[in-house]
DNA sequence: ATTAAATATGAATGAGTATTCATATATTCA
DNA sequence: TGAATATATGAATACTCATTCATATTTAAT
């Protein structure tokens, strides 16, 4: 692309270096995108929705947010493996509780956005 | 499966109930999901933090984020059905912005998620 | 009006991954 | 120890979608 530049060229360019400097770390990035990557499943966002309510094991989360018990013993894999979710043993079940606060806040706020946005 | 519950059967049961009529609407359910897909990607999510610091054009978009003009173009026009950023034209340009500060506080936190993982 | 610059679009391909089915492991209880 | 319950895992399939290439549209300047 040859330039020919826009009206406020050197402003975009600064901003647009501070971005790069302040914001572009590749690996911060990848895990910040792995975050979003979980909650963007309806199917792993209900499990979240379900655990804001506190702990529970996976027989009662396939019963509020359906399908199969290996898809949601899948799910909560993925969950737990990303850091959205932590399990603990209890007897023959797996208790399963959000890892911290801040999914919650994270979703919260979506619903925020959305409601606006209408 | 037939049922030998576990110990909190109850408690579990009760909550999941109330996730489930306070918080199971479909259709929210699908909105809040495509937020967080368009945060899922980092091709998508560099976008997102370079406009964090202001409005630009395509042109400075693909100087910082990299990647090829239709590649940014088709990016953008996703981020913008979904109602992340906003365009407006001047001149031969468009310029791009986000859409509602909601987006900057929701990638804030992911940022604070990650970081009290490690 | 023609040309060049800036951005957008359509179709095709390839990569990632959710879901399912079958089976394995772990725990409790008799 | 053996049976039943609860959860996990591996492999296969099907689907979504990011990226690329070629081309179209829009605007400005001459």
């Amino acid at each position: 692309m040859k330039i020919a530049e826009c009206q406020e060229s050197k402003i975009h360019e600064e901003r647009m270096e501070k971005a790069k400097r302040e914001l572009f770390c590749a690996e911060d990035i990848e895990k910040e995108c792995n975050i979003f990557r979980m909650l963007a499943e309806p199917s792993r966002m209900k499990i979240v929705l379900a655990l804001t309510k506190g702990e529970s094991c996976v027989y009662h989360l396939v019963g509020v947010c359906g399908g199969t018990q290996s898809g949601m013993s899948h799910q909560l894999r993925v969950l737990k493996d990303n850091g959205i979710v932590k399990a603990r043993r209890d007897g023959q079940n797996m208790l399963y509780s959000l890892a911290d606060e801040h999914i919650v806040k994270i979703v919260e706020l979506a619903r925020e956005h959305k409601d606006c946005k209408e």
